[in-house]
DNA sequence: GGACATTACGTGTTACGTAAAAATG
DNA sequence: CATTTTTACGTAACACGTAATGTCC
């Protein structure tokens, strides 16, 4: 009655990567394998769960993945969770961090406090896009994972299964404009969100939040990718947006080097987005009584 | 990186009926099969997950069940979800439901007009309890769930994982008394619930809301049941409370039978009990739109 | 034709059952 | 001493790799 988890993390892998052989590669398999592997699981569900040449899921392989993907990262989470009973309570600190959290948040402020209540504590932050740091977590790599992202002001927090999310931080959406951009001085006069669907828009998943996001808030099915950032560095993506190769969102207050060349002149101009929020949360499983992660997450709620 | 689902639906089997021998019956393995199991799980964990004779889980192997129960849930949820987007519409409900939920709910009431609108409807109800209920409902062998219990009024409903549950009903706790209990004379006078928690109780996980939410909303250690019945009739459960073989509780509300030999005498007394009320939830998976059970639950809420 | 997925086939691993031993209450 | 779990061992299934075949841009 259960399907192997095993073949469940192959097709997750196939179709993220949207190929058999990608896959195979990062799994240390041979293709051979994998495309067994994706037969055996179609065998067993009695449903065609890719298209071929494209790869991509059908409609029920699109479901899978919605199941697939939580039950593998509270696999994971399973894991690290039970085998870190019998480790040694660690003196040790690793948080896991998406780029603008990491600018937004007061959390490298809490974690300096933390520092000097704990002088000894070994402290690493692990730079990661959003989609690493939940998973980061779960497997115990990171004791915390710290992300931002959009979402509406009433959302409730996301149910990420094994683990639990508490927000941080919240600030206005804003868009970052060049220099002498025809749309800056409306300043704050009010920007609409759904003024800016044509416009051309740079997606950067690793560093920006998600546009999919600015879609769903406007109902539109705009705001179309221009321009690919595959990095996860914020002041690429701000230069980026200085140079004019399209237009990005950041929480307002976020501070911007404008002295720096190439960056100067760049504005944020908030949003009028009534169903739309920048926010970070803070995101970790079972902290450990008295633990660094528990301290430092008590610190920063 | 992931541990094998096999070994931990034998994990839950074992722990569950705390005995290698019956699991391996009930998976229908042989009981070295299953000691096998249990030895590769351990080692691949490096934890000792189950302390032998009697057969108990450790503290790590405690924390492994809270992963692994909602784990296989789901995978059965993935499985019967995915299989079902094949098969054709079923012109078929089965609801799976908790006796009292069948009781005091508009449940049946409903039910009864559905069929109205749809004569040639295959219905079947099947009577669970309330631990199969969402375990029925995620492998697809019921197509709802219903279920009662006791919750803190404020609760959010609880997250199952892959199912939603919205909540249908709710109603105050009330105690069942046999006639001429010294408490019944109090009535309505506000009987508090820690006055009871010394009280002799009737375990009744089939039927009756679960005393360790007693024990959590009063905060104490008390409501220890003095009788356990196993099975799921309420009318069994009332009449071993008018037999004053212990105290059980309800909805204030629930229709009393009280022309039954054996049953006569018996009362229900609300009891002040601020951060307790015993609610009916309905649970499902994805419901595809215009399918009997979207229909069903459409009507309840 | 080239990249990619599927099928065929051989092989080593593993996971089970049978049976015997150990352990525990 | 009886019950229950563990260990030993043989076997059968299976999952993978290699290699050949098929298929789509």
């Amino acid at each position: 009655m259960t399907v192997d988890a095993h073949l469940l993390r192959t097709f997750v892998a196939v179709a993220r990567l949207g190929s058999f052989s990608a896959a195979a590669a990062e799994l240390q398999y041979t293709q051979a394998a994998v495309s067994q592997q994706i037969a055996a699981l179609e065998a067993d569900l009695k449903v065609q769960l890719l298209r071929r040449r494209p790869v991509e899921p059908t409609e029920a392989g699109t479901r899978l993945l919605e199941h697939a993907v939580p039950i593998l990262l509270r696999m994971d989470a399973a894991r690290s969770d039970v085998i870190r009973m019998t480790a040694p309570p660690a003196a040790r600190l690793i948080v896991a961090m998406t780029p603008l959290a990491a600018v937004i948040s007061p959390a490298l402020a809490t974690l300096a406090q933390l520092r000097t209540r704990m002088p000894r504590l070994d402290v690493t932050v692990r730079a990661v896009s959003r989609a690493e740091a939940a998973e980061a977590t779960a497997r115990g790599d990171a004791d915390l994972g710290l992300t931002d992202g959009l979402a509406a002001p009433s959302d409730p927090l996301p149910a990420l299964a094994p683990l639990s999310a508490v927000g941080v931080a919240e600030a206005v959406v804003a868009v970052i404009l060049p220099a002498g951009h025809p749309l800056a001085p409306r300043g704050s006069a009010g920007l609409q969100l759904s003024d800016l669907a044509d416009a051309r828009w740079i997606d950067a998943p690793g560093v920006a939040p998600e546009l999919a996001d600015l879609r769903r808030a406007a109902g539109t099915e705009g705001f179309r990718p221009a321009f690919r950032y595959a990095g996860t560095d914020v002041l690429t993506l701000l230069r980026l947006a200085a140079e004019g190769h399209g237009l990005t969102v950041a929480p307002f207050g976020t501070p911007l080097p404008t002295n720096l060349p190439g960056i100067a002149g760049v504005t944020a101009v908030p949003v009028s987005a009534p169903r739309l929020v920048h926010r970070v949360e803070l995101i970790h499983g079972t902290l450990p009584a008295g633990s660094p992660a528990a301290l430092f997450a008590a610190m920063l709620a």
